[in-house]
DNA sequence: ATAGTGACTGGAA
DNA sequence: CTTCCAGCCACTA
């Protein structure tokens, strides 16, 4: 299973309207610093596929998108729908909506997985 | 084996 | 509260 597989398998695990930042995923996996690398095989993800892509954001509780003004669109109203709340300054109250799943919880469900 | 590429991040200025 | 910068990590060619 391989970095990347991992993260997909965490992120389908994210419950509808709630968010998981970049970071946050990395730590789950057990890579401290793999943000980037979470961002990297996110970005590889299809937009229509079966990768809820759309609920992971930044530490800042904000989308980040980078020439990719479409998906960036997409993932805001998506957020929306699920009833995630964005304040004036495009910025999702990261207290309210982080998921927070017990560590447990997330090995469990990797090794399922395998 | 190696260099280039980011949906990142935390701390410094 | 803002840029800015340097690590960091997996993936690809």
């Amino acid at each position: 299973m391989t970095f990347n597989q991992q993260v997909y398998a965490l992120v389908r695990a994210i419950p509808v309207g709630r968010v998981l930042t970049y970071g946050a995923l990395a730590r789950l996996l057990g890579v401290p610093r793999g943000a980037r690398a979470v961002g990297w095989a996110l970005r590889a993800t299809e937009p229509d596929g079966d990768v809820p892509w759309h609920r992971v954001i930044n530490a800042q509780g904000a989308i980040v998108v980078k020439d990719r003004l479409h998906e960036a669109h997409v993932q805001r109203e998506r957020l929306i729908a699920e009833g995630v709340i964005f304040d004036v300054h495009e910025h999702v109250d990261l207290e309210r909506f982080r998921w927070q799943p017990a560590e447990f919880e997330a090995r469990a469900l990797l090794e399922n997985l395998i």
